[in-house]
RNA sequence: GAGAGCGUAGCUCAGUCGGUAGAGCAAAGGACUUUUAAUCCUUGGGUCGAGGGUUCGAGUCCCUCCGCUCUCACCA
């Protein structure tokens, strides 16, 4: 493998893998007989591509006379006859910015002594044409060692080809990084899912949607930030392993401290300690953060997934649902789109103000029967195959509102006014004690939101975590009573609306992505 | 956890009725000074996910296992 070998490495190496393998590092030795560093240096003054694609207007045509014009508008996407409209002119000669950019070569032509490559950055692609006699001989040496992936620089002026292609004359190249793995089918890109999933690093570079997806998410997610920030909400950062899951049902992941030779268990929500915190005085909190629910796989459901969770003191979940449509309408500014957004083939509509129903409204409106009709429900749930024998009326009512109601929710709707017998450890209405002050978001059949008015009365909620805990099998009972929680309200909460949004799935929404492993970038897989 | 589908060259995909494994891209060699997924000529590249079985003969049929996708369940 050191010493090099006369014959030809197509030949010597055992499969195909290994001849691009070898074809690569063949090249990379001969960029170092060159005198070149095959991974690059530090390349300051570059721009963007974006940032040379704006100058694009600075590339004029120069007549004999000393005068500039403007060129004709060349990026409508036909290409044009440029080399034409230059004859039309007279003498005269193209001008254009000397530019520095640095990028992944994704494309690659030769027209015998002329090589074009297309770079690729963060922020877009771009033309480089490199012609012999206009670039030292060593630089185009350099481009016969070039493969598809590889990282260069390249100093040029911004100009334009025959076709009107805004491209960088290459003056000057900067070898960057030599690629040792073949790129992905260049049309295609790389389609496997479980591949785009586990190297992702591949997916980003060779599928620019998503790329833009991941863009979108952290464009998402700095918004959020900001319009919490305009109702003066403190960020924190909560623990992650705790000594009692609480503050949702669900089953945690379990782990052990060594030193302290402690069982412990990854969050599976935020609120507990953000409520603490309220009590602390934090009147308006917040954490976003990864929650670690030890669930099923599935479309909508990744092991750990990204939560905000947030209390505002003095306020109750109507403020929660106006501050929610405001979170998610300006998250959808932010992505530089309009309300009208479309989920696969179905169109969403987020145009302000989403609609607002009662959750007996949209029961009694989707089933045809009044909500105390226990025997009617109970007939209706039995036809469409549930069991509502033994059960308490309410979670019949439950059960058939899932089903009947909730998946022909398109949405966005705020589904208010839960029956309290269903959220016991939400607050009641003053005006109707049967009526929780509770709402959930739902969009396309999905819940996005979930928002209460926080119950703070301590000596209540002990009685109602203890009643829940009663109700638990053993294997679901993971959590015990949360003492200093309890403790913690007995030092005084105030009262408060309380709202959780689940950020994948929002981001799946504004990002029209069916699954939450596009919109996460590096999803829980098996091993390889 | 249950059911269904898929796994073929580095990548994207064909592969008929069970009869010697195919294409495009990529790679190697060559031609070309304005290409746009450049084009043209030549060449190499396969443990058909793994293991077992049926058969004269298996990518193809059967079984087991691994991985992925979808649906359902748990859940947000």
């Amino acid at each position: 493998m050191t010493d090099s070998q006369p014959n030809d490495p197509a030949t010597s190496a055992g499969n195909d893998l290994g001849v691009h393998q070898a074809a690569r590092l063949e090249k990379l030795k001969k960029i170092e007989a060159l005198g070149l560093d095959p991974w690059g240096q530090r390349f300051d003054n570059r721009l963007f591509i974006e940032q040379v694609r704006g100058k694009a207007s600075e590339v004029q045509f120069r007549k004999a006379d000393g005068s500039s014009i403007p060129l004709p508008d060349f990026d409508g996407g036909q290409a044009v006859d440029y080399k034409a409209w230059k004859g039309e002119q007279g003498a005269g000669e193209e001008i254009g910015p000397e530019v520095r950019v640095a990028g992944r070569i994704i494309l690659m032509r030769t027209a015998g002594k002329l090589v074009f490559l297309n770079i690729r950055d963060l922020t877009g692609d771009i033309q480089i044409m490199i012609p012999k006699g206009h670039v030292s001989d060593a630089d185009f040496e350099l481009t016969k060692l070039l493969d598809f992936g590889d990282l260069v620089g390249v100093d040029g002026r911004l100009g334009r080809t025959n076709t009107g292609e805004l491209t960088v004359f290459a003056a000057k190249l900067h070898f960057m990084t030599k690629t040792l793995e073949p790129p992905p089918e260049k049309h295609a890109g790389l389609q496997d899912p479980e591949l785009r999933q586990r190297m992702r690093y591949v997916d980003l570079t060779y599928n620019p949607e998503s790329l833009q997806t991941f863009l979108k998410r952290t464009k998402i997610i700095q918004s959020i930030r900001s319009t919490l920030a305009k109702h003066s909400f403190v960020e924190v950062e909560g623990p992650t392993l705790h000594t009692i899951a609480g503050g949702a049902a669900a089953r945690p992941f379990v782990t052990h401290h060594n030193a302290l030779d402690m069982k412990l268990f990854l969050r599976i929500a935020l609120e507990l300690h953000l409520k603490r915190l309220m009590v602390g005085g934090i009147e308006r909190v917040y954490e976003m953060g990864r929650v670690y629910r030890n669930e099923g796989i599935s479309p909508k459901h990744n092991p750990e997934f990204t939560m905000i969770e947030l209390y505002w003191a003095y306020a109750d979940y109507k403020v929660m649902m106006d501050l929610t449509q405001q979170i998610i309408v300006e998250a959808i500014e932010a992505t530089g789109q309009g309300y009208q957004l479309m989920w696969g083939d179905l169109p969403i509509d987020f145009t302000p103000p989403f609609q607002r129903k009662t959750y007996t409204e949209l029961f009694e409106q989707h089933t045809g029967l009044k909500i105390d009709d226990s025997e009617g429900i109970a007939k209706l749930a039995k036809k469409i195959g549930l069991d509502p024998t033994g059960k308490h009326p309410d979670v019949v009512v439950s059960e058939v509102f899932e089903e009947k109601v909730e998946d022909s929710l398109i949405g966005p709707i705020f589904v208010t006014d839960y029956p309290a017998s269903l959220c016991p450890l939400t607050k009641r209405s003053s005006s109707n004690p049967n009526i929780a002050e509770r709402f959930e978001l739902f969009i396309h059949g999905m819940e996005l939101a979930n928002a209460y008015t926080e119950l703070n009365d301590p000596i209540l909620q002990e009685s109602l975590f203890k009643t829940q805990l009663d109700g638990m099998a053993e294997e679901d009972s993971m959590a015990k009573m949360d003492t200093d929680f309890i403790r913690a309200l007995r030092y005084g909460m105030p009262p408060a609306g309380g709202l959780g949004i689940g950020i994948d799935r929002l981001v799946m929404l504004l990002t029209n992505s069916r699954s939450i492993r596009d919109v996460i970038l590096f999803p829980l897989l098996r091993h390889e």
